[in-house]
This record gives C-alpha cells, structure tokens and sequence, in this order.
DNA sequence: TTGACTATTGACAAATTGCACATAGTGTGG
DNA sequence: CCACACTATGTGCAATTTGTCAATAGTCAA
C-alpha cells in the first residue's frame, strides 16, 4: 500500500514535522506575541509550511492547558474575525529551553546513525551480505 | 497532568526513539542477518535501549510485508525456542539509502532551530516579551 | 446576496504506540 | 517430575496521536 515512493516519504515528512511544531511555535512566540493564524504562515520558516491548520490550533490549545503559553481576544478589530492573541509564558520559556536540549540529543543520534551508515559503507563498499 | 518533568521527557523521547527504529534497524541488518531479539539489544548502541520488544518485533514484521527484509527460521536449535533471522533485501538497502537523505533533512531542520534560538538568545539576551 | 478571504474551532476517522499477556523451548535446582 | 528462570516471538486491545472535513463567523467587494 505504501510500496516506497509517496507513501513512504510522505509518512516521514509529516510526522517530522508535527514533532516539530513545539519548539518551533515557542520559538516564534519569544519573540514576542502574535495570532495564531500569524504563527500559521510563519511556520514556513522551519520547513512546516503546508500544515493544516487545524492541527496547528490545536497545538497551540494544547500548550495553553499546559500554561506554556496564554492567549486573549485581540481588541483591534481588522478584517476578518476576532482573533487570538498568544504570548509566551516564564514556563513557556523554561518549556523551550528544555526543547533545545532535546533537539540537540536527537541531533546527536541522527549524527552517530548517519556516521555508522557512511563509515560502514566505506568500509564494505555498500555491500549488503 | 503532565505538568513538565517526567511527562514531558518521556513522551519526547519514545517518541522519537521509534521514529529512529526503522532506520537504525535496517543499519544493523546491513551489517547482515541477525535474530529479531539481537537486534533489540543492540538497539542501545543507537540510543534506542529499553524498547518494549513488541514494538521491535511489529516494526521488524511491517519492515517485511513491506520487503525491506525477509525472515526464515534459524535451524541450528540453541537454547530457547526457534529464531527468525532477518536479512535486508535490494529494497531495504534503498530504502535505507532514503532514510539517510530524510535524516540529514531533519538535521537540518533540527539546525535551523537551534541556530535561531542561539541567534535570538545573544541579541536579546535571552528576554521574551 | 453571493463569493472570496481571514480566523478559529469541533467532531470523528484513521493511524500509531504502549502494554499486558500468551506461547514455547531449554536449562537448572530441589 | 515440578517449579522457575531465561530466551524468543507473537497477539490483542486500550490509549494516544494525527489527519481531515466541515462548521462558524466576521469583513470586504462586486
């Protein structure tokens, strides 16, 4: 059903990207505050343009409820509906420190797979037994 | 109820851990053949140690409906119930030659955001607003 | 008033993952 | 012989996560 091609790399591709979707939108929010549908299309950024949205909102409900992150109408009405505004918290802040050190540990074992893959098929020249 | 500690820890890092099976799985049966229960202990070489076996034993299955490998039972009885032995096929060795090129993606990716964090922690010393 | 665009949410199906237990052979001590 | 420990694999199901589709809702312009 997912012979290789599509399949195979579409599986990877997204749920990269939705491990992603934290630290990137803690990342974006220290910024400073911004709307949720602002965070959408900065996504793009980090490479996780194309998300659904809904997914995204969602994210940000979840990191609420975890007090990572507040939100608020936004009283300044331009086009559109209201939207929400999202700001960072000190425990929000805290939360993507503890990100960074995560990312640099999976970091480090994509780099000792990879450097296994490389240095074994130097060795054996690429043969499989 | 996962307020940060443990909760949070432990769900990065399962997580991830079996988003690395497959491709750490597929690197060790380069090597050549192996036992399903050899490959779950040498698992921890890739940071991947204290795998709920089943998992490993489902993902060795689907790696080979999928034809990434092929199994067939060990004749030499040694002590405990008979073995499958895996082997990597053409297919998986391709297959494993794609997860490096999305491994290196997600490095980079993983790069990116650590080089913005890094970036926006020195010039704004480190204050969100 | 219809349609297009901005913004957010809800509900449910599909996929993934964790876990507890089932099965099964072999060796060891009492 | 029996209980137990260790090796080895497999099954089934609940819990969690993710994807998708549609609903709601305000503004603007033709």
């Amino acid at each position: 059903m997912r012979g290789r091609g599509r399949g195979w790399r579409w599986r990877g591709c997204s749920r990269r990207a939705v491990r992603f979707l934290e630290p990137s939108l803690l990342l974006l929010l220290h910024h400073g505050p911004a709307h949720g549908y602002t965070l959408l299309e900065r996504l793009g950024e980090f490479g996780l343009g194309g998300l659904n949205p809904s997914v995204v909102y969602r994210v940000l409900r979840e990191m609420e409820s975890e007090g990572w992150v507040v939100s608020s109408w936004d009283e300044e009405r331009t086009k559109g509906p209201p939207r929400r505004v999202y700001r960072l918290t000190a425990l929000g802040d805290e939360v993507l420190a503890l990100w960074t050190q995560d990312l640099k540990e999976t970091r480090g074992l994509i780099d000792h797979l990879l450097g296994a893959y490389h240095r074994h098929m130097e060795e054996g020249k690429g043969e499989h037994h």
